[in-house]
DNA sequence: GTGCTTTTTTGAACTATGTTCATTTTTATT
DNA sequence: AATAAAAATGAACATAGTTCAAAAAAGCAC
């Protein structure tokens, strides 16, 4: 019998290859018991509900995009601003379209009645928001910072999400998204050489 | 009797104000067919399935955004070109949070199995890409414009999602929603002005 | 090791929801 | 009015999340 712990590590890897070959709808509560050889009250016991399950998963994804994004950061690091945001963004766009339905799963899942969102779940992107601040010229605002931080973050999940959803785009383009990518790293990067722009 | 247009019609709007009041989770068969007063059976003669009718509100939705940004392009049209790009920015975001549960339900929704998306509402979102590309100088490229038009769409999408998504930030902050949003303009409209950008 | 207590696991059962389709009802046609 | 075509019906089925009383396992004192 495998220790609690360990059959939690288990279910988790379990899970991240349930996302990752079929997606959300696949991460099914009898579908992980069958595979994890224990029952479904068992994952009930341990995540509380599947969207806890799911919300694990999910904040797996996010850390492993941070990962990436903080390797490519610190190998683009002596680079011009420009050069060095289009590597994160592209870095980005490689990580979604490598694991395209694991990722997608993070936007798609939708909690269940009147739950609430895990405070920790929601620490989990904090970081990201900060690495892209952090990399910004220091001669603007702090407070400019955190919010272009976020433009491009959220621009940039715009534009992947966007380009890999299949009710919108027949099929992935690559080479247009990376376009698109580099049209606003160009734009970002080029306004924050002049003046503060007056929000 | 109903003639089954006006019944149509008649569950279109149902779907509408349920998306509206509870989003997509409520846009279930025996709730449309009670509150219609017809069975579920009818439904599903008229829609084919719940995917069919998802689709038909969410096209719905995606042509009222359509018409807002018609009309503010309109109403902007003479003004310079990073005051137009930002009404219309600002306009789709208010559209969002005015709409915020239906509006999120066009990006909700995921198909079941492996159905496939209609041609139809592909096209539904054509124009909106079309008018954002009509309003760029016609000094660079028709492609560049395209692209252009492209990222500015997927990028304001992307800043308004995350700023609506609960699971990311605890609470929307339209004041710093908007500074992105200025931000985004900003720095396309900037870029436009100068050398055409190499991608 | 034995008997007791606590913890964990189990999986049948319950609920909720999309979907089907043989039957019934309505409408149209002759 | 009789018949055929079209539409509506809703009970029944399939699938999924969730619960919880009962069973199994683990811990513990002696």
């Amino acid at each position: 019998m495998k220790s609690p712990h360990v059959l939690k590590e288990s279910i988790m890897a379990i899970a991240e290859g349930l996302l990752e070959s079929e997606g959300l709808a696949a991460l099914q509560a009898r579908t992980i018991a069958q595979r994890a050889g224990c029952s479904v009250g068992t994952v009930y016991n341990l995540f509380g509900n599947l969207d806890g399950l799911i919300f694990a998963a999910n904040a797996q994804t996010l850390q492993q995009l941070g990962q990436l994004l903080r390797d490519t950061s610190a190998q683009h690091a002596t680079k011009p601003l420009d050069k060095h945001l289009l590597a994160l963004a592209l870095a980005y766009l490689t990580f979604a379209v490598a694991h395209k339905r694991r990722w997608k799963a993070v936007f798609e899942h939708v909690m269940s009645g009147s739950e609430t969102v895990p405070e920790w779940y929601r620490q989990t992107q904090v970081p990201l928001f900060a690495l892209l601040a952090s990399i910004l010229p220091e001669k603007i605002s702090q407070d400019l910072r955190n919010v272009t931080a976020k433009m491009l973050f959220s621009a940039t999940h715009g534009i992947v999400m966007l380009a890999l959803d299949q009710k919108l785009t027949d099929v992935f383009d690559r080479s247009l998204t990376e376009k698109q990518l580099r049209l606003l790293v160009y734009g970002a990067a080029h306004s924050m050489k002049g003046q503060e722009p007056v929000l």
